[in-house]
DNA sequence: CGAAAATTTGACATGACTCAACTGGAGTGG
DNA sequence: CCACTCCAGTTGAGTCATGTCAAATTTTCG
């Protein structure tokens, strides 16, 4: 018999508080924990659903416990660029919709079945002012995305497709395990042709 | 007679009062003010000065009263790379040097003389905590900075020089003003040949 | 198993780069 | 004030990387 009021499984939330504390290097105790966990919401989604559609507004934001997701855009031509990938422990979300409540020019659609952690854009405001580890956690997030997109802009004014892939086995190999390659081609703005030519002409040598 | 410590123009700390009043929607009193100005110095640096070099850890960020510098990496074929520009009421600095204590991988050249703000890590820190203004400006920056960085690499590896160029032109004239062409082609990723045809191409049409 | 999607391969087209030569200003020193 | 240099920008020619289109092959998944 169990006294618990909430109605999922204690390993999803797990997931994120030991991620927060591992990030803001902040103890989180039991009382902090209702207060985060209250203000977040489970979702599962399967491979092929979509978190957000392009002209929607992002009335959340998601933490990947398990699964993975891409966050892509559609040009006038109809060609799809992924901008972002998602694996467990990563955010996912288009942060301009969320905070300015426009509309998204993105999608994002689940590759694997997935479990997500939902919070709004209030609930957010809300564990920022009330939680020193949560607010402390954000910052450090925010620096860590600065630096990552600074870095991915570098890669594709200065680089060619090849040194391009990679960097991109070396930084994050489990793109390459988890996602097929015509989006890692898309991640990394070349065709899937050239990348299929990238990766048999380095197997070769 | 005035009661005055601070030996500086008023005008400098007035720009960016105003900025982070706009910028944050709050009011900044008096008292305010004169906390948020001592964790500030003012730094005067002329055109083809720099404010940090490549193995440098960059101590302070900067705010841009008045003036304009690049950002740029060096590649091993010794080729220059300008990740960012800075303007009148931006920031400049390398963020992930700045945070994590650690080299940089970049240079800051002024491209014209120009007049800064610094702040230094604990300076911004005390700032964040002490002043309400402040961290909600932080907030709002890093949000707003995540997304221009988004839309840039979504330019980057979906865009062709041409649109890249265009897109440029209207959502920073200022930077085609202010920059000379070749520091422009560098920030499209593109040979200064290439940005030199695409202008004359698009003049003709 | 069978349909649909992903990947590979080939042929060809093209955008962008490199190298080199030339042009035109801006700055400098005689 | 002119001659000279230096640097940014332009232009041309040739090359290379990458894209496009089409077909063949393999993998995935219902």
């Amino acid at each position: 018999m169990v006294f618990c009021a909430i109605d999922y499984p204690i390993g999803m939330y797990d997931t994120l508080f030991s991620y927060l504390e591992e990030k803001s290097g902040i103890h989180i105790g039991a009382e902090e924990r209702d207060f985060i966990a209250s203000k977040f919401r489970h979702k599962h989604l399967r491979r092929r659903q979509y978190f957000l559609q392009e002209g929607d507004i992002a009335r959340y934001t998601g933490f990947i416990v398990r699964g993975a997701a891409r966050m892509y855009s559609v040009d006038e031509k109809g060609n799809e660029h992924v901008v972002r990938f998602g694996l467990e422990n990563w955010w996912i979300g288009d942060q301009e919709s969320f905070y300015h409540f426009t509309p998204s020019r993105y999608h994002i659609e689940m590759v694997e079945d997935t479990d997500l952690l939902l919070v709004s854009n209030e609930g957010l405001q809300e564990l920022q002012e009330k939680s020193a580890a949560f607010d402390h956690f954000v910052k450090m997030q925010n620096q860590f995305t600065a630096a990552a997109t600074q870095k991915r802009i570098h890669a594709a004014i200065s680089m060619t497709a090849e040194e391009r892939y990679e960097d991109l086995v070396k930084t994050y190999p489990q793109f390459i395990q988890r996602f097929p390659q015509n989006m890692i081609a898309s991640y990394l703005g070349i065709s899937p042709e050239t990348l299929s030519r990238i990766r048999n002409g380095a197997r070769r040598r």
